[in-house]
DNA sequence: TACCAGGTCCTCG
DNA sequence: CGAGGACATGGT
């Protein structure tokens, strides 16, 4: 069974899945451009959400909206204090409170606050300069990218490395994992995005952890799926 | 009560 | 490099 095999497999069990989890988006539909607001609110979700339920992340962010803090001009000038409590429900809200001041000031320095300018040049050198970022790293870097640039490049996350163990396939790098995804699959932004949601619904379908998970957490106990 | 959640950074060998 | 620890709140 291939890659391609199993998406479809996957959106046949659990149907589309409407990703980005905004609230403008809607399910299985991926061709509407977002508004400036919106990219913005992914990037900001994206950083959010780092080892973290989402859950706890649409708290921050309902509060971010609520305190007109869901702008880069805002949370770049916005007192610390105000920023970390807003966020506060979503963890790590000092951490995070600092990456969200960083990538804001940075966006408007380079590019006049806006996102989508950011994204003109090619997918490589966008993820070079995220990347460069302090508290931006590969998976936040390619969320931002694929869900909020549109553009055509794979996310992994722990989910999806679950996903691949299931099948035995157990890889080293990030960037391994995702040149395994993208050598197999058609350069497809809307299928990017529609089968990292569905590994996400499939991982939390899944409540289990798996054996490549046991080899880098020595302390716990890696529990036998069932099946 | 522990463990987990759509990671990332820093330090040390 | 790569392992190990820190970061933090909310749900089960």
């Amino acid at each position: 069974m291939n890659l391609l095999s199993r998406y479809m497999k996957l959106l046949r069990h659990y149907g589309p899945q409407g990703w980005w989890p905004t609230p403008y988006y809607r399910p299985g539909v991926y061709s509407r451009r977002f508004s400036e607001r919106e990219r913005f609110e992914i990037c900001v979700g994206a950083i959010l959400t780092q080892n973290t339920a989402w859950k706890n992340v649409e708290k921050a962010i309902k509060c971010l909206k609520a305190a007109k803090l869901l702008n880069a001009r805002a949370i770049a000038v916005s007192p610390l204090a105000k920023l970390q409590s807003c966020i506060r429900s979503s963890g790590y809200y000092k951490q995070k409170a600092k990456k969200l001041k960083i990538f804001s000031k940075w966006l408007i320095e380079k590019y006049g606050g806006n996102f989508a300018r950011f994204c003109r040049r090619s997918t490589l050198v966008c993820r070079q300069k995220l990347l460069s970022l302090w508290g931006i790293g590969p998976e936040t870097a390619d969320s931002m990218l694929l869900f909020a640039g549109h553009k055509p490049i794979f996310v992994i996350d722990a989910y999806t490395r679950r996903f691949l163990a299931e099948y035995g396939v157990r890889l080293g790098t990030y960037d391994e994992y995702q040149k395994y995804f993208m050598d197999k699959l058609p350069k497809s932004v809307s299928m990017y995005k529609e089968y990292h949601a569905l590994i996400v619904a499939w991982g939390k379908d899944h409540k289990t952890r798996d054996v490549s998970e046991e080899a880098s957490h020595k302390g716990t106990h890696g529990l036998v799926r069932a099946k």
